[in-house]
DNA sequence: TGCCTATAATGGTCAGACCATATTGGTCAG
DNA sequence: CTGACCAATATGGTCTGACCATTATAGGCA
């Protein structure tokens, strides 16, 4: 047993209240009587329940745990739901990669706005480097990670970086650990790093923006062929077997 | 006593860590030596810990409970950083709108891509709401919110929906709790709001995305315009005590 | 039939205990 | 004197069993 009992039970109940085993608003199963199922102590099934009602997928109150609808969650559940298929679901990629284009753009912008000078040559050197990067994928997607990072680092905005910060933990490091690697048309791909470079030695806000939601929605293209690639994949093995 | 004793202990150390009272990297008390602190059973510190674990600020490992950087923590503490003074900091009710401001625009642009006629068309006269309330806060800010929830019901981004009701439940209850109301120059926000009208009529993503930028950085100037009067009050007050 | 009280059920807290593991301080070899 | 190694200690994770306050619910009363 890798992980503790809690998680144990978090991880079972949340993906039995994911998959729709409970209706919204329905009881679950008494703390006591979840105790016995699981074989553990009231204790740690107390701790499971904890967790899922910071989920914010169940709402804990004396005389019953009642099931909340998934709209109403915390981020993180986003990451739990993704655990739920061995592949992502492609809808849900593509909303993420909407969300992160937008949140990337909006952290360049005010990036830009704030920067010194020598920032920006500092953000101009990285992307030097990731545009002799383009076919190596690791070294390209790291240096990506540290391009945001200092977006965040210059524009000192706390609330845009928390929630990257819950994105990239909560997708992705999934998408990468499951090993899908987006196919990216490099020529395109190309066009808006220099565009990218282009709006920041001009600190033009609108551009740089539009080049890095350009640059994202590649990305989620190239994601979500794989993704499908890798779907009729499965298919196909499935309907060999 | 209205709220539980771990509650209670969740809000004392959160105070205490988000202070700056412990140093990154250092240990916290461990739970024997924190229940024997506070009064209460392991169990209550226990769940306290794991509510801070949760919100990102702790890090709980067998040998110590050490302290996280709040740059890497969950957008959830925003709203306990709030709780942390009576006023929230401009800075940070700048930073909240900028993002609310990029996401609203997005989640906007997403949902007038999907959107049927008939959509439009209720879109179109919660418009025509906000148009006449212009002068009526409480209602102003309510049809305000029926417009985003319109959005995410439209667009079925679950991703944005999520950011935005986090956004909604750390900060705009909280800013409405604490009596802050924006004094706002209608006659530009008509012209902000006649702009998305006439960009959702017409399915312009673009325009409907910077005229809803525009109303939020209004609304934006007039909080913070309001935060930094009250701040002075509150210094009068305090130097003339 | 509808309200209301008494009972049962549930979550919140408590005390004390054991286990596996991480930390820590001391010891010993180099 | 330094560094590696090892034992004692501290810590988090789990468990048992109990009591309290609040909520749900069923049964009785008007």
């Amino acid at each position: 047993m890798n992980a503790s009992k809690a998680e144990e039970i978090t991880r079972i109940l949340r993906t039995e209240i994911l998959r729709g085993q409970y209706r919204e608003g329905e009881r679950l199963p008494s703390e006591r009587d979840l105790a016995a199922r699981f074989e553990a102590n009231r204790g740690a099934v107390r701790e499971a329940i904890k967790k899922l009602e910071q989920l914010g997928i169940v709402d804990v109150q004396a005389g019953g745990i009642r099931i909340v609808a998934v709209e109403d969650a915390t981020l993180e559940v986003l990451g739990h739901i993704m655990d739920l298929e061995e592949i992502p679901s492609p809808t849900l990629v593509m909303q993420i990669f909407e969300v992160i284009g937008a949140i990337m753009a909006q952290s360049a912008g005010s990036a830009i706005r704030n920067a010194t000078t020598k920032q920006i040559t500092g953000m101009r050197s990285i992307l030097k480097k990731l545009l002799s990067y383009t076919d190596r994928h690791e070294e390209y997607h790291a240096e990506w990670q540290t391009l945001g990072a200092c977006f965040s680092e210059v524009n000192q905005n706390l609330v845009l970086r928390l929630i990257i910060n819950g994105l990239k933990t909560q997708f992705v490091e999934r998408l990468r650990s499951a090993g899908l690697h987006p196919q990216i048309d490099d020529k395109k791909d190309t066009e808006y790093l220099l565009a990218i470079d282009a709006a920041l030695e001009n600190r033009d806000l609108k551009a740089a923006s539009e080049a890095i939601i350009g640059h994202f929605q590649l990305l989620n293209e190239g994601l979500v062929a794989a993704l499908e690639e890798r779907q009729e994949a499965g298919v196909r093995s499935v309907s060999n077997a």
